[in-house]
DNA sequence: TTGTAATTACGAAATTCTTCGTATATATTT
DNA sequence: AAATATATACGAAGAATTTCGTAATTACAA
């Protein structure tokens, strides 16, 4: 269950417009990236079979969309990170993707809030 | 410069237990899973052609060593997962790093530490 | 209904990544 | 010095991913 670098391009889109034909699919794409139609199609018959993504062939042209939640892609793609490219070192990993650029003290006030919730725990 | 999974794997071992042969890594490596020798070898021999490794060869037996500093492929990893998989939301990144399994209060600290550092500037 | 356009199905080429066998070179041992 | 062990170099097979051409199918229009 982890998609590959294509694989989440086509996921991304499908989580941030909804479900679409390939059609639509191959559109979005290709203000990104010049790809022909038949790859994109293929790509999510592919996607299908793998039970990333489900299909409605109620009409002619199919619509597609994703069979997995942001969430629980985010969170397996996350774990592994942490494992291949951190040794396993959490804080180390929040510590860079904060770093790199600067919360807004909003953002660090959610973060508070969600360390205060887990040390009660 | 994005590492592939198995030169992640090399690059994880030679930041660990620094500069190496050949045959040291490729021991490391098989406590993890069984690779040959000379798996190891072109792997690494591909990595120095990509600039991921550099190696000394004043000796028989080549020492390699990274190329790059696990701060920066770290950081150059996240900001591509930060695209590919949360859209560009960092704080959703961070949410799900520290929700997603839980943290130990040693893990814990060091963050609330490096927030009260960040709130103060 | 005949032709045109759009869609899916299928298969395979092209590319990248991974693995390792064999050849060659270099050292070590007897 | 000959035999043995260990290292690197090279090439290529195998596997996974990405790309797309062509054929078959279905709708739509003339």
């Amino acid at each position: 269950m982890k998609p590959t670098e294509s694989e989440l391009e086509i996921l991304q889109l499908l989580w941030e417009h909804g479900p679409m034909t390939v059609r639509a699919l191959n559109d979005q794409l290709n203000k990104q990236r010049r790809v022909g139609y038949t790859t994109s199609l293929k790509m999510m018959q592919i996607m299908t079979e793998k039970g990333l993504l489900t299909r409605d062939t109620e009409l002619r042209s199919h619509i597609y969309a994703p069979a997995l939640q942001p969430d629980d892609v985010q969170s397996n793609i996350l774990d592994h990170i942490l494992k291949t490219v951190f040794m396993g070192d959490r804080s180390k990993l929040v510590l860079q993707a904060l770093g790199n650029q600067n919360a807004t003290p909003d953002e660090l006030s959610e973060l508070k809030a969600l360390i205060q919730k887990m040390e009660e725990k």
